[in-house]
DNA sequence: GTCTATATACAGATAGAC
DNA sequence: GTCTATCTGTATATAGAC
């Protein structure tokens, strides 16, 4: 990977994070690296490939740290802990999640894009349920697995969503709290 | 208000709730509605001034039902029902909360717009945080009223969101479940 | 209130030189 | 890989006739 690909790469990311896929231009997105906008297709011939190629990049990063997790010897408590902290990495940063944003503008997207956006909320949700069902025993629900997973990780989307024009944090806080009253 | 005006508004909000505000063109619109975009702007002078009227009628419809919720002589149960109700409604329809988009394009929008997303959110929280107040003997939890609603909330929000993604609508059942749980 | 016509800016994308 | 130059389409917005 050239120098400027993985310079367009990042810089595209923090702006879609911050701004969404569509107020993104090939333009601007340049003048931020210091090139122009014809050397952008040089490296992402339209912009769905550059919607795709951020899609798999931000997963690959993303999935990387919940592998990390797994490998750690942590009760559920910390691991679930450890997953909320990557939430609240993107929330100081005055970001939402990639796929959480780019879903805000799903009916955009063409249909592979669509489909590695799914992947990535299903594949996340998966990871969820295997840790709930690996520690029942520390659980202080009797809700299932499923239900737990599927409800913390769009809860957590969404108060990502919210904490950016309310801007105390509490929404996040708030669902932290909330999962963890649900842990031993 | 004029017919066209009336069929601008309703057409618009259809579209954001869609495809997010910053896809929407005053010449589309203005196609939808039968007119010139240069009719649009005797209507709405700039893009911004529609941003407003959309969020603020938007806002009033949606308190409107808060308040026909706070008039019936329902149990917590049934009445956090119908809040959740609402959200279904969007997303049946294969829309997000028009605030809830908005709140994706916040730093795209100026300081008035901002302010009124930020109102929206907070005065739907605290007329959760209200009701949860007025029924803590339905509640099994020992989680405080403002934790459960900013957590209700902001996890409708991020169900909507997932939801349009991966159409099994199971994180919209999965927040339901959840905060049911915890009502008696 | 709506129209035609237009100004100005910027979008995504391509051709071809270096 | 990056550039200049350019095409084509569309965006927001305005002026002025009707």
């Amino acid at each position: 990977m050239t120098d400027n690909r993985k310079k367009l790469e990042e810089a595209a990311l923090n702006s879609v994070q911050r701004n969404g896929f569509n107020a993104l231009s090939f333009r601007t997105l340049a003048d931020d690296v210091g090139i122009k906008s014809s050397s952008v297709h040089y490296h992402f011939p339209e912009k769905s490939d550059l919607a795709r190629t951020l899609i798999e990049r931000y997963s690959e990063t993303f999935f990387q740290s919940l592998y990390a997790i797994n490998e750690r010897k942590w009760g559920l408590r910390r691991k679930v802990r450890a997953f909320i902290d990557i939430f609240e990495n993107v929330a100081a940063a005055k970001k939402l999640c990639l796929c959480g944003m780019m879903a805000s503008e799903v009916e955009q997207l063409d249909d592979v894009n669509r489909e590695l956006l799914n992947s990535y909320f299903i594949n996340t949700e998966n990871w969820l349920i295997q840790l709930f069902n690996d520690n029942r025993d520390d659980l202080n629900t009797e809700l299932n697995s499923r239900i737990l997973a599927k409800s913390l990780f769009a809860s957590l989307q969404g108060a990502l969503l919210l904490d950016r024009v309310v801007q105390d944090g509490n929404r996040l806080k708030a669902q932290k709290e909330l999962f963890m009253s649900f842990l031993k």
